[in-house]
DNA sequence: TTGAAAGCGCTAACAT
DNA sequence: ATGTTAGCGCTTTCAA
């Protein structure tokens, strides 16, 4: 492969006679250059195919125009639609974005933002719960603003874009049990993330105690984030004779209506089902699936925009932001006649 | 918030009484240094903290250990399985991954790729079809390898990963056949992509060639990838009265099951269905897709694998790579008992 | 409006 | 085994 000899700008200021700091003026759109150095820089620009060298703009400058987005994987969908609103927003603000999958493995998690951060990246969008103290300290150590999408911490004090996962799961309970439900199962993952302990746990007891029905451990079921983490946990849920569920995981919502399915049982007669992410995958099965609405993409693009007016030190007045969710009423739950 | 200040080399150098050239060695695993001030060395280095800027190491060594990946949407599954192979691999090779989506517009594709270039990415995965003159233009002249990867171009002479698709979407025409189908429909991207008009549709003629079956291009449809598209291509394919169908796309593959059943005809006994991309789609409906088999995590990593050889000038005897395919049987199809 | 010059933090010969 | 010295291509004061 034949090095292709690129132009720098000094090629161009040699050319044009000027200095490379006029060249350097007209490349950034410094309005000090007069209008005909100018046509004359662009001119030779244009004729020698120049084009700035980023790294290099880099180190003299101190910004790279890049961000990290740390995810736990991206062939998830719930994630994969709030990175395509931070990449959209990303753009448009003339970021790039530099992707790491995690798989939600703390360990990853730290290389990531330590790798992130001698890569200069000007700010960093993080998304995943397994936020243990290392990470934290590692976020906390970091060089550059760092903004949590659809992920919360446990003591809530990093930046961040949710919906109110509390009321939302609170709404859910409320809605299986006025379908007539005592054994409402709340499926969510570890208990040891902030997001699930703090916010669906608390928004499913609300939710019980608001029609008197007595929390029952026996009902809780943590799992994998996968279909066949929800084609698993069902069997647990049948025996444990719950007879709706409120599933924190669309395709852990389809694993167990499945598998009801698969056992003779109808859903939503038999078993209802109200899922919290309503990606793709709510849509496409017969019945859909019920789901929590959740505006994904704007999670995404709120976290980014959020983390531009960080880097550029603009003041945020609100650093937990929650953004406003729905009900999507679909074919997994009973929905009365209006 | 504040600036924390950053040890460089030029402090660690200072603090153990070395040259910065005695630090980059160890930083660089060079073992022409002392066990003892290799010691003394890397406790510096903790003591302060250093962590050496990768950027200002780009711009001395013209190496940024960055690849750019250019994909039509994260949040297609197809493309994010072949995301997950590649930055697998990528990381392997302690490569960071500069993502873009592109939503497969030929005027993004070439600006993606201009600007990864002035990122000085070591080298570009290419996802998409919709590769014009303009955009292979803009590869040539990239001075950075790049691999194409479930993308095929026009004349095929860009290094790629792939399945033989020609060979797959003909057994599939063939297997439809089979099962005493004469009218069955190919649903495809648009024509004017290589991938569609020189191999899926040469795999459905030369499929119906083989059953003397007379090629009907009412029979050929070309569709948006996703599911609504689907959903919109039934209604047309049912007009036309095929009786089956091979689909390039698992989203479209559901759209169009799913306008069927709505439409009172039961799959596989009314209508059967094969499609291509074998995604986590093709598996949470009932009945589950048959589907050709694609090694998608493969076809990514594969191609990454390829580009690190590229990269470090080495010699890859095969540059179109084609991995082997399988056909999933599943509920779409009636299948032949064994 | 333009230029000169000093870095940004590191690598990579070349010496020693 | 270690140090010296140029850069890498650009931004950014500070002068003029």
């Amino acid at each position: 492969m034949q090095k292709k000899q690129t132009a720098t700008i000094y090629d161009v200021a040699s050319r044009v006679g000027v200095s490379l700091a006029t060249v350097s003026r007209v490349v950034n759109g410094n309005s000090n250059v007069r209008e005909s150095t100018k046509r004359k820089v662009l001119d030779a620009i244009e004729e020698l195919g120049y084009h700035p060298n980023a790294v290099a703009r880099g180190l003299a400058s101190k910004k790279t125009t890049t961000i990290g987005v740390v995810m736990p994987d991206v062939t998830d969908m719930y994630y994969s639609e709030l990175a395509r609103g931070i990449d959209d927003v990303a753009n448009m603000y003339h970021y790039d974005v530099l992707l790491t999958n995690t798989d939600e493995d703390p360990v990853r998690e730290t290389m990531a933002v330590n790798n992130l951060a001698s890569k200069q990246v000007d700010g960093i969008i993080f998304m995943g719960n397994e936020l243990d103290r290392e990470v934290l300290n590692t976020i906390a150590a970091v060089d550059a603003p760092v903004v949590l999408a659809g992920s919360l911490d446990e003591e809530g004090i990093l930046p961040s874009v949710n919906i109110d996962y509390v009321a939302a799961v609170k709404e859910a309970t409320e809605l299986l049990i006025r379908n007539k439900h005592d054994r409402v199962a709340l499926v969510t993952g570890p208990m040891v993330h902030a997001i699930n302990k703090h916010h669906r746990l608390v928004g499913y007891q609300a939710g019980l105690k608001a029609a008197n029905i007595a929390f029952d451990d026996s009902l809780l079921f943590a799992t994998h984030q996968d279909y066949s983490a929800g084609l698993q946990v069902a069997e647990k849920i049948f025996a444990a004779q719950a007879t709706a569920a409120v599933v924190y995981d669309d395709e852990v919502a389809l694993g167990i209506m499945n598998y009801m399915r698969d056992h003779g049982k109808s859903v939503p007669e038999d078993f209802e089902i109200i899922t919290s992410n309503d990606t793709k995958f709510a849509i496409v099965t017969r019945p859909e699936l019920t789901s929590i609405g959740q505006p994904k993409y704007d999670i995404g693009a709120v976290a980014m925009r959020m983390l531009t007016k960080l880097m550029n030190n603009e003041v945020v007045d609100d650093m937990q932001v929650q953004l406003p969710h729905t009900f999507e009423k679909r074919g997994t739950t009973i929905n009365p006649q209006p």
